[in-house]
DNA sequence: ATGATGCGTTAGTCATGACTTACCGTAAGC
DNA sequence: GCTTACGGTAAGTCATGACTAACGCATCAT
């Protein structure tokens, strides 16, 4: 599911921000992400499959090696939720102040 | 802390997404937020300080009661962390589109 | 002063999830 | 064929945190 609920939820742990930080300069292997990482390869796989299904990563099998890399889907969800709720909150925030001028 | 980690591990909580949304349309206090919810008022207290120490919304003492509101500040700084993440991922995603044209 | 309302806090329970170890399947190299 | 690298999966442990019930404190009304 590509919605900001589960992206949200998974952005929430440091590791899995780690991983997608390391994404961000582009695609890499499973192992390749483990080495560099405070945790150990199977933790690394079980993140990813975390980001995978929040649509946040796609991955390709090379050989006997699996790539992973962002998929930007994910993160436009996010940013669109974030973005609508900004909105609408600075809305309320303005009337508020409004209403308050008034008194 | 008003950083994008700690908005973000804040965010992941579906009940404390919900209290936003609440909280989007106009500053409420306490009890009127756990009277529209699934949870006890305790708990809308506890999110409400997990929210307060992230920034992300303010309180203000009237009378007996207490009215929250959201504090744009905290939701900008996870914006600015999703912004700048999502250029530099869109960036290499595109380049790796690009070599892989080249093939 | 007394009662009532509104909230924060504490203690304790319970579920979730992050992690490791061990294991199994699969693709490449000798 | 066999072995080796790579990665997903299962089982089990442990910490975190979301929640409720009970309590205490402050503010307003009578």
């Amino acid at each position: 599911m590509t919605n900001a609920s589960s992206g949200l939820a998974v952005l929430a742990d440091p590791t899995r921000r780690l991983i997608l930080e390391r994404l961000a300069d582009g695609p890499q292997a499973v192992g390749e992400l483990a080495r560099g990482l405070p945790v150990s390869r199977p933790a690394v796989s079980q993140h990813l499959q975390a980001l995978k299904s929040a649509g946040l990563v796609r991955d390709q099998a090379v050989g006997t090696r699996r790539v992973y890399q962002i998929d930007p889907a994910g993160l436009g969800a996010i940013r669109a939720w974030l973005d609508q709720f900004w909105d609408r909150a600075f809305d309320s925030f303005q009337a508020e102040v409004e209403s308050e001028k008034k008194e």
